[in-house]
DNA sequence: AACTCATTTGAACGATCCCTCATACAATGA
DNA sequence: TCATTGTATGAGGGATCGTTCAAATGAGTT
């Protein structure tokens, strides 16, 4: 059976009388819902919200976010997680991957701060919580 | 060695001449940014960034989220995605589980909607991509 | 009640994740 | 240059994920 079948019966059961025609727009229809959702940075997207979707570094960011433009260095970081710092720096290597932290040398400490996006992010987080 | 004796030094490069009443700051307010992050709703919030950080549930979110403010049901969403029906039914459980979908019987099928929260998300991810 | 259909649920299993440990690298200092 | 310090990287392994298949559930139909 083709796999549209279902999709026909719905449509039959939703307007009634139906032909194909009808079949034919509403998988139209679908098809474009379908673009507006993979026509964004589809992979991207899912890259950044998997990278916040870990505890570890869901918390690394929101540190960063809170010290509100101000960089920190791994170090500050280390004394309030309990994971090692190779577990920190891997983090932080998926975090820059994703677009969400930017790293900075400074002699021999490596500084990080938030971006952009992962403050945005963060606010829209925390003001869609009482919708 | 203590877990803070990296900072110590961090800190005395930082500032030059440094007392341990300026480490004792400098982790006091390490720890206020800690608890700005595990403050929010850490453990859901993260709940929804993962549910979301999967290229088959966020697909399946961006489709509902463009049907704007309409319901599909699994046989509209089927078609498009090629996973399984049962994977698109653990996916929408998990949506469903984060807080970024609502389901809805209507007779033999059922109707999954986008919450508000969900397109407040996908919003500022939208807006933010130009960051 | 028996049948069909839409969807859900649970088991199973390969793939991926996230951590730790060991080691490497880069910068500073002796 | 050798040692030390801060961080990064790679391997390894246990846990979790995401999918499929098989079977169950629940609603409508006959």
């Amino acid at each position: 059976m083709s796999s549209t079948d279902r999709l026909r019966r719905y449509v039959v059961d939703e307007c009634g009388s139906c032909t194909d025609a009808d079949l034919s727009e509403r998988l139209a229809e679908l098809e474009e819902l379908n673009e507006a959702a993979g026509g964004s940075a589809l992979e991207s997207d899912v890259e950044l919200l998997s990278a916040l979707g870990n505890e570890t570094r869901y918390e690394i960011v929101r540190m960063l976010h809170a010290a509100d433009d101000d960089e920190l260095c791994v170090c500050e970081l280390s004394p309030l997680l309990d994971v090692s710092d190779s577990a920190i720096s891997h983090a932080l290597s998926k975090l820059t991957d994703a677009g969400l932290v930017t790293r900075r040398k400074e002699g021999k400490w490596r500084m990080y701060r938030a971006t952009p996006r992962a403050n945005a992010v963060l606010v829209a987080l925390d003001g869609s919580r009482s919708l």
